[in-house]
RNA sequence: GGAGGGGUGCCCGAGUGGUUAAAGGGGACGGGCUGUAAACCCGUUAGCUAUGCUUACGUUGGUUCGAAUCCAACCCCCUCCA
């Protein structure tokens, strides 16, 4: 199977510019292609995963990943997709985001072969100096306003009558750009990215024939909704964040093994290693094995990120509350010290405390509304006070929130 | 610069002097059903030291016993004209 054979199988490929020839040059060379990522969280999310696991596929067949981080273009701010302009962030706050950013490739990319390697670029390496008469006469030339409109990222801007500003409209002028340095210092041959990126993409792919006479490829990865058609990776609590100071390795577990049915075998392919043989046996789903489908996506999807350690005690943690009625050993714990037994100790605080609830008073709404679970008791009082129970249970006590959140509470010397 | 329209809770959106913490929908959360899924049904959806109090309809003042609702000024958005 070729590289974009298997791709398609897997439902990487969206679009792609020339894919015949590309599809030639990738079958008998070792090629460079890049990804750029803009530094506007401090973290990336799911959503981002789908562009990190083709990097790796593309890996697995000898191609070398460039991660671009965007340092200098994050300064500026992607207008597509955006309704209105983005924040602007500060220096430091996008020094910081790239930093964190970088941990999340160490996981996913491979490092052990010499020719496949991944590096980094920053694209405000070049960005920064560019000095403005100079790169108008030299690039500017290539990039006529009639185009530039005629992108959706600018049209829908436009149709919708909200402002796009000059700093923004740059944005794709700068993403070209960034191809085409790559191209010139890394013999980078082509760009992935989202579908929203094809416009920029196929821009730089120009501007390399145009500046250069030389032959680029671009390539972009199906927008990723779940069943419902949302967009992939935005949960209630927020975004399903990749680094663990901001999703743990159980809730990064939970997201994976609570997908909807019909998105399992889709999630396999794209987020597992798993060979096409094991998905295609899983594929003869029913109802009665989709959730062991889904037990293995969580497992093999949490692994890659956070390591079999932490996978396994997901899993179990998982099994101790669904399944078995046992206590679970991998739960979040407050800890009081004796002497704040002294006071009274609301449960509504406790659950406050966890953050599972955002105030004292939706906090006592949970109560009211039967959510809440003491060792599997149901407390109905929303005045209730622990100390006794605390008193009583040596071993603590395991309280839930509704069914999927739970946490521990201990008390010690 | 001129004329007009508009800014309401997480989002959309009704409300144009008095049971309005603000209809309805979406989302979210909780309960039921189930498979930790989907669909469906029910409930909740400002905060608090809680049968009460405080804060809330762009901002600041004013009229009134009483304002999201009337008046004034200001800020912002949109449409048309220049």
């Amino acid at each position: 199977m070729t590289l974009i054979e298997e791709l398609k199988f897997r439902g990487f490929l969206n679009q792609c510019t020339n894919e015949e020839t590309l599809n030639e040059i990738i079958n008998s060379n070792k090629i460079n292609f890049y990804i750029g990522f803009d530094c506007t969280a401090k973290s990336l999310h799911v959503g981002s995963l789908i562009q990190i696991m083709i990097m790796r596929l593309f890996q697995k067949y000898g191609h070398t990943p460039i991660v671009l981080i965007g340092k200098g273009t994050t300064r500026i701010g992607d207008p597509s997709g955006k309704d209105e302009a983005r924040k602007i962030l500060s220096d430091d706050e996008i020094d910081l985001n790239a930093k964190n950013l970088k941990q999340v490739f160490d996981r996913f990319l491979l490092s052990d072969n010499e020719v496949s390697k991944w590096v980094t670029r920053d694209n405000s390496e070049w960005l920064d100096k560019l000095n403005y008469v100079n790169f108008l006469r030299d690039y500017g030339k290539h990039f006529t306003i009639n185009k530039m409109l005629s992108f959706d990222s600018v049209k829908i801007r436009l149709d919708r009558e909200q402002s796009l500003n000059f700093v923004e409209f740059n944005y794709m002028i700068f993403q070209a750009y960034d191809f085409f340095e790559l191209n010139n210092r890394d013999n980078c041959i082509l760009q992935i990215g989202g579908s929203d990126q094809w416009g920029n993409i196929v821009n730089g792919v120009e501007l390399i024939r145009r500046a250069s006479g030389k032959e680029a490829f671009g390539l972009t990865t199906p927008l990723l909704t779940n069943a419902n058609g949302d967009k992939m990776g935005k949960t209630a609590e927020g975004a399903v964040w990749l680094n663990e100071d901001m999703l743990s390795a159980y809730d990064y577990w939970q997201f994976w093994r609570n997908v909807d049915d019909r998105d399992v075998i889709r999630f396999l392919k794209l987020f597992t290693d798993l060979s096409i043989k094991e998905i295609e046996g899983l594929e003869k789903i029913n109802s009665n094995n989709v959730n062991e489908a889904k037990i293995i996506l969580a497992n093999e999807a949490t692994a890659m990120l956070h390591g079999l350690d932490k996978t396994k005690k997901s899993e179990e943690t998982a099994k101790n509350i669904f399944t078995d009625s046992g206590l679970a050993t991998d739960l979040p714990t407050i800890k009081l010290r004796s002497e704040e037994l002294d006071n009274e100790i609301l449960l509504s605080d406790l659950i406050l405390r966890a953050n599972f609830a955002s105030s004292k008073s939706s906090s006592r709404k949970l109560i009211r509304g039967n959510a809440v679970k003491i060792d599997k008791e149901l407390i109905k009082d929303e005045l209730f006070s622990v100390n006794t129970l605390l008193r009583n249970n040596s071993n603590g006590l395991v309280i839930s929130v509704g069914k999927k959140k739970y946490f521990r509470v201990v008390t010690i010397e």
